[in-house]
DNA sequence: TAGTATTTTCAGAACTTATTGAAACAATAG
DNA sequence: CTATTGTTTCAATAAGTTCTGAAAATACTA
């Protein structure tokens, strides 16, 4: 590999980490899963280790994560015994994905809060103010869990593209 | 203020905190301005660090940050000194105000560094591969900036409502 | 079965981020 | 001007998170 595609890949590994952490995703996991983006075969563990400078524990933490949030799986290699990584590389797949864990993981949680807060506070008057603006802040946590929901039903449906073409044509 | 609605705006305060955490967001700051959005009136530093029991400088340091981003802001109570806080209330306003600066922010930034990463990987045949899928998520990034970018505009001409509609018949 | 290769786990270390509290600063009133 | 009230800043430190490395577990081979 030439030096300057391996700069370029660099680039976009830190690239990728620095951004997620300011989504509150951890960044080694982001770099994992950039390099497996940006790399044409799968890599081994060691591989991945070897190229962000991280331990084993480290690399096997977070190529669990990536597995369960569906990014990331394992396959063989030939006849080898060890195992190889490779990302899911169709992009609008790897949105859908993360829109849908997002969705599962922090979307309804809170939807599920806010509406306890509301049961709790009960029918008075004292509270008319502080329901009204829960109750707007439910609707608009709602439609973002909507919103997540069609993307992530998008690997079946493909309303979203639709959706973007149509929003992109309104400006 | 009934003890239910305190428990109310106190489970209310904690779950923004909560979300808030798991968005690359401060939690101080989100239950600050959750804080302000369940009162009714606007209120002082002391208070505010009473309710949250938090320090001095650190109310100050997130009111800063709050009025930043465009959420809360300062207003005068009568002939006091002191000085007072209130959030926005309308959450179509505060929607767009976090939409326009975290496009600021973090979108624009990753556009430019993914360009730089096409720009270096250069024309050769061994970074095709590499090249096309950058391409494939540089379109994916700036896909989620015009997103960003109509809801950040929304106070002016209410795009964003629309689309919302359409997407619901469409479902 | 024992032996070897590989992966996972987790307690403690290292690192990052948030918070405190006190000093410096600003604004106002007497 | 000086005292008073209130705000901001920032170095020190606390709290929280991530990472390491070695031990335990697992999987395969012969």
């Amino acid at each position: 590999m030439s030096d300057r595609l391996k700069a370029a890949k660099a680039r976009f590994v830190s690239t990728w980490g620095e951004m997620a952490s300011h989504w509150g995703i951890n960044k080694t996991m982001a770099r994992i899963h950039a390099l497996l983006i940006a790399s044409d075969a799968a890599l081994s563990v060691d591989e991945i280790m070897a190229t962000l400078s991280i331990s084993r524990g480290n690399a096997s933490m977070n190529l669990r994560a990536l597995m369960d949030w569906g990014l990331v799986r394992r396959v063989s290699v030939g006849s080898e015994r060890r195992e190889y990584f490779q990302s899911e590389k169709d992009v609008w797949n790897m949105c859908c994905r993360i829109a849908r864990e997002r969705k599962k993981r922090e979307i309804e949680p809170v939807i599920g809060a806010l509406e306890e807060c509301l049961r709790e506070a009960g029918e008075g008057q004292d509270s008319a103010a502080f329901r009204r603006r829960t109750k707007e802040l439910l609707e608009l946590v709602k439609t973002l869990d909507f919103v997540l929901g069609k993307v992530a039903a998008q690997e079946k449906n493909a309303v979203m593209p639709r959706v973007l073409t149509l929003l992109k044509a309104m400006s």
